[in-house]
DNA sequence: CTGTTAGCGCCTTCAG
DNA sequence: CTGAAGGCGCTAACAG
């Protein structure tokens, strides 16, 4: 119960009655250029001895870690779900996966994560939309270590490897789409400026989409944060014709704008519809259920790992485009459809 | 932008004109017993050749990792947020936390990622009520790393320092109190059993409500997976008298009740009222709001985090009680209680 | 104050 | 097929 020496592979070695390096080849090369008597042997010995290989050691002594590092700015919702299928795909691999929270958005801690996981030689990074400029970024990740980026727009050749981006714009373009077939006649994008990039990108393509389909709409842009609903919504409906169709940056803020909604006795959809993002457990239980766009999660995250074990040479697969747009799935509910029953 | 090598301290001490042992103390011990000038050499050049500590074999010569391992069944909601407050508090102590996700309640993956955390030479760990039994998780840690449970109830003394858990069943019992309080005539509790421990622990304070508080009152409890929930609750309430309350396992299966009981138009509080645990976004954004029982993550993540250091010798505190009980608070909204306005 | 010298545990040629 | 030996980068006595 205390923690003074764990067993090395010497000890195996005398155990087994050969030799450290024999023990180094049966443990971790499927003893390959090795007796069968000589691996039973060792492994026995292993085993009774509860041996446990000591990753440092390894690490060091082939510079190779087998961990990747994964800097995201939080573990809730997204990014939590998005992380665990980073490790699955990650383990697949042989990969270890080293998850690091920036808390939000914040530059400096951002730095010092990325600082951590450079000094444990970790052989990948993946980050989430880095808040660092590219300077900044460049001059902490130049020392070679390859960098996959996850919702990364236009980032340098010479910085990133490449990156895998949700479709958020396309989403929020063809959401205008729909909400316009299906009669709005005015149109609220609701965002929330504290999430960077990735609020730009639902901006952008809702500004597409009121372009290419709803030019003559009447439409505005909000940001959630520190929004009276309530108040928002009541003003709202007054000022334009219905049905008023509202695009959200996530579920949580179409929760909110729902939850409103359901208290001032609006009625989804025929006077206000709104469509979501992520397709969270909130959209699918919520009263009426919140339409919105599904993330293709276990794809985003093999892509990303992809990448990377490209680099390292391991995979085959073609490393092909730089920027991969993963396309998100629309999931209609109620709050754009008419209930199917009553 | 290849990976050949890093600079190590024997370049930093060369380009500085000292010995290693001398850059090794000014790098990483303050420099203390070093001239000023030899230190500000030393900085220079470690900052011009851009030289990055090896943490693999910094921890290899101490045998101190400074890394501590997490295992949870998740990293969303809870987990996640837990995650991020342990991640914190570990890095205030100078420690590294090495996040994993089992995927649920499984056993074996909970095993793979021990196995894999104690090859990284952790110098403490930190689960989530471990799947695994008393045995298997004994034969994996009495290696002697040290193991602090959160949400384990019971465990020898011999396998972990201890526990950290969460009043799930003191809530629980409260909960009944209330709503018996609160006018009901009937109460529900609405579990999941997939979460083993915890959903045992609600069951268990939720009984023991109904002994003290509700002894005569009508009773009963069914799980939320694959719980048709409109069903339930048109059945339930013609079945007892109104109101009926009910706690939910968390605020997600009471999004799901109190959905339910919006589409077929249930009165709430007047006929159903809604308790859920976590006080998560949903409870705060849904409407009508839910009561719930909010959870000191802080505090919690600062408890568990302080037992290891304590093991550890450095940080001073006392450990005394090996399972600390962290109360949960109540935080009421429109579910149990009546609209303010209106 | 600073330099020398052993390891830490494992991997990997290179001989036998 | 197996053993001997030299690192990997850093730390920690122990001398100067």
């Amino acid at each position: 119960m205390s923690k003074p020496k764990q067993v090395t592979i010497v000890e195996v070695a005398a155990a087994a009655g050969v030799s450290i390096a024999t023990v180094s080849n049966v443990l971790n090369r499927g003893g390959i250029r090795s007796s069968k008597e000589t691996i039973r042997k060792v492994e026995l010995a292993a085993e009774q001895l509860g041996y446990r290989r000591n990753t440092m050691a390894a690490g060091l002594s082939r510079s190779k870690t087998y961990e990747i590092g994964l800097i995201l700015p939080g573990l809730t919702n997204y990014y939590g779900e998005l992380a665990e299928h980073l490790q699955i795909e990650a383990h697949n691999a042989g990969y270890h996966l080293s998850v690091f929270s920036s808390g939000g958005f914040d530059p400096d801690i951002e730095r010092r994560n990325l600082e951590v996981l450079l000094q444990r030689r970790v052989d990948g990074l993946i980050c989430h939309g880095l808040a660092m400029g590219f300077e900044s970024t460049r001059s902490i990740v130049n020392s070679g270590t390859p960098l996959v980026l996850i919702n990364g727009w236009n980032w340098p050749e010479d910085i990133a490897l490449g990156a895998v981006n949700l479709g958020f714009a396309e989403a929020c373009k063809q959401s205008t789409k729909l909400l316009v077939e299906r009669g709005c006649k005015a149109l609220c994008y609701v965002g929330s400026k504290g999430s960077k990039v990735i609020d730009e990108q639902r901006r952008k393509g809702f500004n597409a989409g009121i372009r290419q389909y709803a030019s003559d709409v009447i439409h505005e842009i909000v940001d959630a944060k520190d929004l009276d609903m309530e108040a928002f919504l009541s003003s709202l409906l007054q000022r334009h014709a219905m049905p008023v169709g509202m695009i959200a940056f996530d579920d949580h803020v179409a929760l909110r704008l729902l939850s409103a909604a359901n208290k001032l006795r609006i009625a989804i959809p025929s006077q206000l519809q709104i469509i979501g993002i992520n397709n969270d457990y909130i959209a699918k239980q919520s009263y009426p259920g919140i339409s919105s766009w599904d993330i293709p999660y276990s794809y985003q995250a093999q892509s990303a790992i992809n990448k990377l074990l490209h680099k390292f040479g391991n995979k085959a697969e073609s490393g092909e485009e730089r920027e991969i747009e993963v396309p998100l799935t629309f999931i209609e509910r109620e709050s754009t459809k008419s209930y199917k029953t009553e």
